[in-house]
RNA sequence: GGAGAGAUGGCAGAGCGGUUGAUUGCACCUGUCUUGAAAACAGGCUUGGGUAAAACCAACGGGGGUUCGAAUCCCUCUCUCUCCGCCA
């Protein structure tokens, strides 16, 4: 959510970077400056009624202990009337704010300058690539096939259990997740970041917190008995635990990684996308959030991005890094990069990581502020990214190292499975 | 699932209808003292709206009500804790 501040002095500014995530904004930004100067009027009215209401109830008062019934009754009823006004100014201030409210929700976080225009994937600006696209044996097969044949991974019996896009992990393919995991967790709270374990299902509040409400409801498994909803993602709890907190500046920034399982409706998907590990409804992911000081997070941002650079090079995978244009950020990023590993096999790049500055989108939503020494609060900057998740990881690995004789891990994944080879 | 208790500032904890946005303690910040620190003393220290700055307004878990006046009384929702039951 935008700040109501930075809209009213920025009007201009506002409409013209959100064009670049192709929005068209002036309708909204003009109803919002409008509503709000309604807002700021209504709320002076009403402060003065109040101011007028506190004074005669403290004159009452005072009358009635010195003994002067009769003109404190008088005054009474002088009360009583402004009250009538006051309710129905109280009353019309609330529905403008939840008109008010309903709209600014509805603007997209402004794109960081260095964003590039753009509609569509294709116009993503590339930024790096590291890794030698392997060359595969005649037989070679995707992923799909290899999992079947070597008896690691069960999407068949994923169905019978749940549904499409819950695959079973077996014998290596389990050993597999839970070495990627660990290796995954290792490195980030070596670079820093401090290991949480959070709940899987949140509440409301942390939905919106992280903006995946009310907007993307459809897109997270609602538990309706008890209104919860299950993650689609480690950022929501893990940025969530300040939501509502003030944190001393110089516990900036705050560095913590998690591991969860994510869950994903993924309405609307179809076809050879959804093929084999491409897109799942649970899959496992480690996520690294940090929380910084609004003229850091840029440089927070790069070294999150460094990081993650450095987990696909330990893997041997080859990578590359997109900033993401315009058209193809989300709604609560300011600047995002991707990061795609090349699958030899379905010759194409998969998304493995989305690492994000949201600057103050969220913490404006969440209420997640810091405090110079002496100063007021002001909001952080969040950003985070996956480090990594697991399954498209999963997917090239498998068919970029597969080899007449079997799947070769990568070596620095070894002393976490225990085994060099699936065979 | 049953019974009871509670929700107040960073924390602890008063307050039970009238200058209480809130006593006090701890923590924190500033100053005096000190070579420095500690101690002691003095002062400061919730958040939001609003303003050039003030004034002013709002908020004591959320919502509603009673009253001239509510943190304080009533209703309702949510959450937490304790005991019992069940249980990884």
């Amino acid at each position: 959510m935008l700040q109501l501040n930075f809209i009213r002095e920025n009007k201009d500014e506002v409409i013209t970077r959100l064009a670049v995530k192709n929005f068209d904004a002036k309708e909204l930004v003009g109803k919002i400056i409008t509503i709000d100067g309604d807002r700021r009027k209504i709320q002076g009215e009403l402060d003065a009624l109040n101011s007028e209401a506190n004074t005669l109830a403290k004159q009452v008062g005072d009358l009635f202990k010195s003994g002067k019934q009769a003109e404190a009754n008088e005054l009474k009823n002088k009360s009583a009337a402004l009250k009538e006004s006051s309710k129905k100014l109280e009353a019309t201030l609330a529905s403008t704010e939840e008109e008010l409210n309903k709209i600014l929700v509805l603007l997209p976080n402004l794109p960081s300058i260095k964003v590039p225009k753009g509609k569509t994937p294709a116009d993503n600006e590339m930024m790096f690539s590291e890794g030698e696209v392997p060359k595969l044996y005649a037989g070679a097969q995707p992923h799909w096939e290899l999992t079947t044949q070597y008896d690691i991974i069960d999407f068949e019996l994923g169905v019978k259990l749940t549904g499409a896009g819950f695959p079973v992990y077996k014998g290596k393919g389990a050993k597999l997740q839970r070495a990627l995991i660990n290796f995954f967790l290792d490195n980030a709270t070596a670079a820093g970041f401090t290991e949480i374990e959070s709940p899987i299902l949140v509440n409301e509040a942390s939905g919106f917190g992280t903006g995946q409400l009310p907007d993307k409801e459809g897109q997270m498994y609602h538990v309706t008995g008890d209104n919860l909803y299950l993650i689609p993602t480690a950022e929501v709890p893990i940025t969530n635990i300040y939501r509502d907190t003030i944190i001393k500046s110089e516990d900036l920034p705050v560095k913590n990684c998690g591991y969860t399982p994510c869950f994903r409706r993924e309405a609307g998907s179809y076809g050879k996308d959804v093929r084999g590990l491409n897109r799942l409804h649970q899959f496992d992911k480690v996520e690294i959030v940090q929380i910084a000081h609004p003229d850091k997070s840029y440089e927070v941002l790069e070294e999150m991005r460094n990081y993650v650079a450095g987990l696909l090079k330990k893997l041997e995978l080859p990578y590359r890094i997109l900033k993401l244009c315009g058209g193809d950020m989300s709604f609560a990023s300011a600047l995002t990069y991707d990061f795609e590993t090349y699958s030899a096999a379905q010759q194409k790049w998969l998304e493995v990581s989305s690492v994000s500055n949201f600057e103050n989108f969220q913490s404006n939503r969440s209420k997640i502020r810091f405090r110079e020494a002496n100063g007021k609060p002001q909001l952080a900057h969040t950003l985070n990214g996956s480090a990594l998740a697991l399954p498209r990881i999963v997917a090239t690995l498998l068919e970029n190292n597969q080899t007449e004789t079997g799947i070769k891990i990568p070596k620095a994944l070894v002393p976490y499975t225990g085994f060099e080879m699936i065979t």
